[in-house]
DNA sequence: CTCCAGGAAAATCTCGAGAAAATATGTTGA
DNA sequence: TCAACATATTTTCTCGAGATTTTCCTGGAG
């Protein structure tokens, strides 16, 4: 049990109380991002955000600097911070490693879930059924709003029992990250019926126990953003500033 | 090629040229902690580590912050940083997640790897043989050292074709902690022969394009090292500060 | 017209001091 | 002896200003 790992690492955690300012910038710079307010590559002056979140600049500076652990942002050696960039390849990548995440996380749920978990999964995705109706009857930013949370919290509710916080937390980043392109590329589109049939076949295979079918749904559901990104205006991936070196530069064990 | 989102991102790479200050500090924090200078769970005051590191207080907080991102360290609400705890059931789930990640990178590795991959590889291979010997003739700190190194290098080799970014970047976090596992549990354990078998097999395999065989070599030979751990001193794992919240708080896309 | 060099402007990086919070300590009462 | 409150100390959090670096613009030479 590694809670303590993730306990103060608001980078996947804390919503709920930001006790510092820090961590309320944090918040609001990471929504702001997400919502898409800034442009993929652009760059994050100090000087003028700090006027714009009503901080000093150390203060956010630092949380810049925890937003570039959930790699949100990047910091350039003395260049200071930017946008982190959007391709379709990097969301080809992020999509499959999702896959792969995720069908592991429900796999193991539906190994050690319980009946509390069954009760939870069902009851998730009645929200969000209700929220489809809400959004199909009257559809506007709250709406969109609520179906969104409650998509969440039904995806999550899924993975729940998954014992692993590992491939929780690196699923956490991964979600962020695809929300992100979602929102970028597919700005107001409305959404597709059929998700609902989706969602449900899912819950019901993995109520089931039925892994095998439960996987191979959640890997074509989430599959089916990638195709719906890829489909998006050619011309919605451009920006591309300087970037070089690769990761993995550290470290093996034996 | 989502180069961009690792580029500055000092949590993953950066080994080459700490160009601030604030990466200085993070460069040494980072290898002090995965060293074992400091043990888990321990508090880290701003005050103490200032002097230490010979920065001023602010700098020093934003090298935190950044390992924070690494989950190397933890910060606690008004409550400072600290090390990020050890444990047993945590060793086990990174080694869990580490081998479902390295066998999808070997795989795509093999994939997609051309001459000069495997090139690579055995040239890595040989070194760390070499290192080997050296080791053998005359254990001392810095042949352990070289042979740590040389170990790391020969297991990147193997995963330098995979295309995916992501999991290559969530592999040198998981590959980070492990050896945080490692020196801490293990501290000047001999190195047994045997693992030059181990890599000699999978480096075969691999070249071989044997997927399946490979794949199968690389987790075992990775689920031995949670083995060593296993068989630690029961006392190892003691500290427990308090910790709270679970990952995956945030967003998913539809 | 292109390319290189120099300098001005902007931004980042760094530091120490003051305010807020949390922990530790000491005291009082039952 | 134990619990609870008030105080004191430590630690974190926050801010603005100065030093260093990068960037951009201008000018001139080839």
């Amino acid at each position: 049990m590694p809670d303590i790992i993730w306990s103060g690492h608001d980078g996947a955690a804390a919503d709920d109380a930001p006790r510092t300012l820090i961590e309320a910038a944090c918040q609001r710079l990471r929504q702001d991002i997400v919502a898409g307010h800034y442009a993929p590559g652009e760059k994050l002056r100090v000087e003028h955000l700090k006027d714009r979140y009503e901080v000093g600049a150390g203060t956010l500076r630092e949380a810049l600097a925890r937003l570039a652990a959930e790699t949100l942002v990047v910091a350039q050696g003395q260049r200071g911070f930017s946008v982190a960039s959007l391709s379709l390849a990097d969301f080809e990548d992020l999509t499959r490693t999702r896959i792969n995440l995720e069908c592991e996380a429900l796999r193991l749920s539906i190994l050690h879930g319980d009946d509390a978990w069954e009760g939870q999964i069902m009851a998730s995705f009645h929200r969000l059924g209700r929220a489809q109706d809400k959004l199909d009857e009257q559809p506007s930013l709250d709406t969109v709003r609520e179906w969104e949370e409650r998509n969440r919290a039904f995806h999550r509710s899924l993975l729940t029992a998954c014992p692993s916080a590992w491939t929780l937390h690196f699923l956490g980043i991964l979600y962020q990250q695809s929300e992100r392109y979602r929102r970028y590329t597919l700005q107001n589109r409305p959404i597709p019926r059929n998700i609902h049939h989706e969602h449900e076949a899912i819950m019901q295979a993995t109520i089931a126990r039925d892994a095998d079918r439960a996987l191979q749904l959640i890997a074509r559901h989430i599959a089916l953003t990638l195709d719906a990104v890829r489909s998006a205006p050619p011309d919605t991936f451009v920006r591309r500033p300087a970037g070089r070196r690769t990761a993995l530069d550290r470290s093996v064990a034996g």
